[in-house]
DNA sequence: CATGAGCGATACCGTGGGGGTATCGGTGCC
DNA sequence: GGCACCGATACCCCCACGGTATCGCTCATG
């Protein structure tokens, strides 16, 4: 099988719909009907359900769309590492490391310090990105090693190494009765009627419905809460990047936040394992 | 990147050899040579140096060995996963389990039993192989789920649970003189010359040089055990498949050996989360 | 019930790229 | 110095992939 057909398919299986398939492909639709069918007649299973009104998945369509994801995965990593790995002699950074922006900050400006100093060090590419993207980037080998948060980020199919664990706050506009407590119960957030949560968008780029004002950042979002529009939870740490007019308060029954590194099971490469080794020393 | 590609690189980085990599790919040599320097052209980077005498990896090149073998794994997954899931449909097993052949035979029939007396289990398929292959059939997609032994096999990459712990115990032909010991150490069994070490088959079919005699099977083994031209050590559980003529003692401090069931991490199985539920109540 | 719009499949054609053979060019060995 | 080895190059052929035109089916609509 040829990572085109695994494309093709792919585009189809998430697009349902063979003419937006060719569309986001960049070719016409005849080819990508054919090319599908003749995948299917190679695997000698029915991938899709047609009608003339609808496309659906099978369920080896449904294991294919799943399978194929993360080999295509595999393949852009293999690409992305070589490459890197070649630009390397040029003097181009050998290694990246994805963090979520505004994140662990403090701790990552120490790890990058402490690996820095070691002997062996390399130059290390940080990437600030979105919550939940850093796994994406480590599957497809944009990067080489991520510093992910539990429970929110999902760090199956990784090796990992605990660094920290924090508990909650909430983030509130000063002035807010709920500022003034000692603590909070997440109770007390949920139906706040005058601060909704706030709503980001999807991984389509599209919003749900809701009460809550639409994000896209973090500084956006603070900003949200110093205007009273909103509230927010975040881990303990961030509260060193608060401003003035927002309050923290710690909120006792959210779960507690690890911070952990993670990295491909299967890396070889030196200067990951001496970033996960200054990690877990700090 | 096309997976004729990281096929062909991968044929040419392991053979070191353009002409022999030609040969086990089934092209002639000249297309070979085209493919890869065409790669590296798109990759912006040198994979190999090449002399007129000799091939050598480049940093580059290394890297996309490895990761490249990892990417063809996961597409040789997709492809059999794909096509079992819709075979299933057709009566076949839905799912494969591998196992190393006579090893944690009891345990294993009592999982598939087990597995099999749940209300919404599936026909499953049991591969029985050589020592060290299960996780190769996991990673390429051959099998969905395995058993295997710590530490012998590498469990990396893999989500997995322990199932059992036990020691391990020298098999000695009897009327041996160590065959009579209560209980022996590792250090006995090393230069007992007249019980050298058997040597297995590398990946590649060929023998280490050594004194010992050639096995490649377990049966062939036993036999040579039990001829006295040989002595091995096996995990607790083997010794209900021992017949006469064959004495086993514990060895003290030999490394426990612990077997697991494994699967991938993004396993969305039914079958196999009933599999690895069912090990787990055993 | 007829018509048209939407959508995937089919028919047919052109071209680019992957594969083949023949040969070259450079290197080390007898 | 000649030869053997090995990867690169030159040249050719063919097919597989992509494009355009069109068909066939289904459902919404008046």
């Amino acid at each position: 099988m040829e990572t085109r057909e695994l494309r093709y398919f792919v585009a189809v299986a998430e697009e349902l719909h063979f003419g937006r398939a060719a569309q986001r492909l960049g070719i016409a639709q005849p080819p990508l009907s054919r090319a599908i069918s003749q995948l299917e007649r190679r695997l000698g299973v029915a991938l899709l359900e047609r009608t003339p009104r609808s496309v659906t998945l099978t369920d080896a369509g449904a294991v294919l769309l799943h399978e194929g994801r993360a080999a295509l995965d595999a393949v852009a990593a293999a690409e992305h590492r070589a490459r890197r790995a070649g630009l390397a002699a040029a003097g181009e950074p050998a290694v990246v490391l994805a963090a979520k922006a505004g994140a662990s900050s403090e701790l990552l400006a120490k790890l990058l310090h402490a690996y820095a100093a070691e002997p062996d060090s390399v130059p290390v590419e940080v990437v600030l990105c979105g919550p939940g993207e850093q796994a994406g980037l480590l599957r497809d080998g944009r990067a080489d090693v991520a510093v992910l948060h539990r429970p929110f980020d999902d760090t199956s199919g990784f090796d990992t190494e605990d660094l920290a664990t924090e508990g909650q706050v909430a983030v509130l506009p000063a002035g807010h009765p709920l500022s003034t407590r000692a603590d909070l119960r997440l109770s007390d957030l949920t139906d706040v009627p005058e601060l909704p949560l706030p709503r980001w968008p999807g991984p389509d780029g599209t919003y749900a419905d809701g009460p809550g004002p639409e994000v896209q950042s973090q500084t956006q979002l603070l900003q949200l809460v110093s205007l009273g529009r909103t509230l927010v939870v975040v881990p303990d740490s961030a509260r060193s990047q608060l401003h003035d007019g927002l309050i923290a308060v710690p909120v006792v029954d959210a779960p507690a936040v690890t911070t952990v590194i993670a990295w491909p099971p299967h890396s070889r490469s030196r200067a990951v394992a001496g970033l996960v080794n200054a990690a877990v020393r700090l």
